[in-house]
DNA sequence: TTGCTAAACGGAGCATGCTCCGTTTATGGT
DNA sequence: ACCATAAACGGAGCATGCTCCGTTTAGCAA
């Protein structure tokens, strides 16, 4: 890329990155308020905003790597579906920001959310042509609608003292992912 | 009730819902402004709060008839729950404002919201069991939950654009239903 | 070293949600 | 007709999200 960022613009961003994963570690971020991170990271609402223009483009900056290990994971080990989603769905649940952010990936056609998308149905793609190939699970689902019923489960029911209601809504999912007839 | 309202309270209350009608007529009332609202109803914005204290407040009053006629139509017409939940699911996407409420609703504890939880899950339980009765769905699936997945449905894929992703959620869901084996 | 300019800065400003509280008034009793 | 007072009123005020724009400065070329 051409477009390499001036030092100190780098330094800023890096500075409010830090205090933004700093303030999301208090709560989950769902609730953070944007000027105090800047103010944290000693930089002006103005600065912070450039660099990340939306709520979402802050929250994934400071938890794609998470991302990233959780699709790993999907693709390299033992295929258990259920388990995954599960690991998926309690990573969501303390990082309620995600949740609001996976909404809007699922939702948007820009290129960046289309990429993020991508790379996630992915590894999920791969865990479900693994596991139906064992004949655990169908094979004619598309992973990305998994991924959004994993998301709808994870926004009507993903405070953290809803996690039995998750865990129903999940059973009810994997009894549609059954082969069964 | 002995607490009935005095004359002026009544009046005003009346302004505001009529506002409000209006106002969420517009675009689903999902961000219409309670600002806004409050001066088309010729009314203070404190006295908007008093009467109605959150937004779920204000869109349940207006939207409630509606519910009891979608709630009366699960009891009482043929039971194809698929048809139904397309039906809730429609009126979802149209009001948006309900969604969000909907997950308030299922997520609070409070009197209020168990009640009007207990008028849904009550009409949906009554179609569930009339169909499962038939063989056409599975017996041993909570109301409740049923509705959670469709909630989960519309603040996931709510969006009138994303009918067709709804679509495919609810087949998903259908077939978790299905009194297969 | 000295300019020049694109890039970055940062905060004033506006809209919104929601609360708090001093002021006004409907209503029932005398 | 007159009060007393609980009830209702309404908007000032604070926090937040997000934008806009005048000011400052890093980085480069002469």
């Amino acid at each position: 890329m051409a477009d390499r960022l001036r030092a100190d613009a780098k330094a800023n961003q890096d500075l409010v990155l830090a205090a933004a994963r700093r303030a999301f570690a208090r709560d989950g971020g769902a609730d953070a308020s944007l000027r105090e991170i800047a103010k944290e990271a000693g930089v002006g609402i103005g600065t912070l905003y450039r660099r990340f223009p939306t709520r979402e483009d802050l929250v994934w900056a400071v938890y794609s790597g998470e991302v990233d290990r959780i699709c790993e994971e999907a693709e390299t080990s033992a295929p258990h579906p259920r388990a995954w989603m599960e690991t998926f769905l309690d990573f969501l649940a303390a990082k309620r920001a995600m949740a609001d952010a996976l909404k809007v990936v699922l939702a948007g056609d820009e290129e960046r959310r289309l990429a993020v998308r991508a790379r996630i149905t992915g590894a999920l793609g791969s865990l479900l042509d693994t596991a139906a190939a064992e004949g655990a699970i169908r094979d004619d689902v598309a992973a990305l609608d998994v991924l959004m019923a994993l998301g709808g489960i994870s926004l009507i029911a993903g405070e953290p003292d809803q996690r039995a209601q998750a865990g129903r809504l999940l059973d009810l999912l994997m009894d549609g992912l059954r082969p069964c007839r």
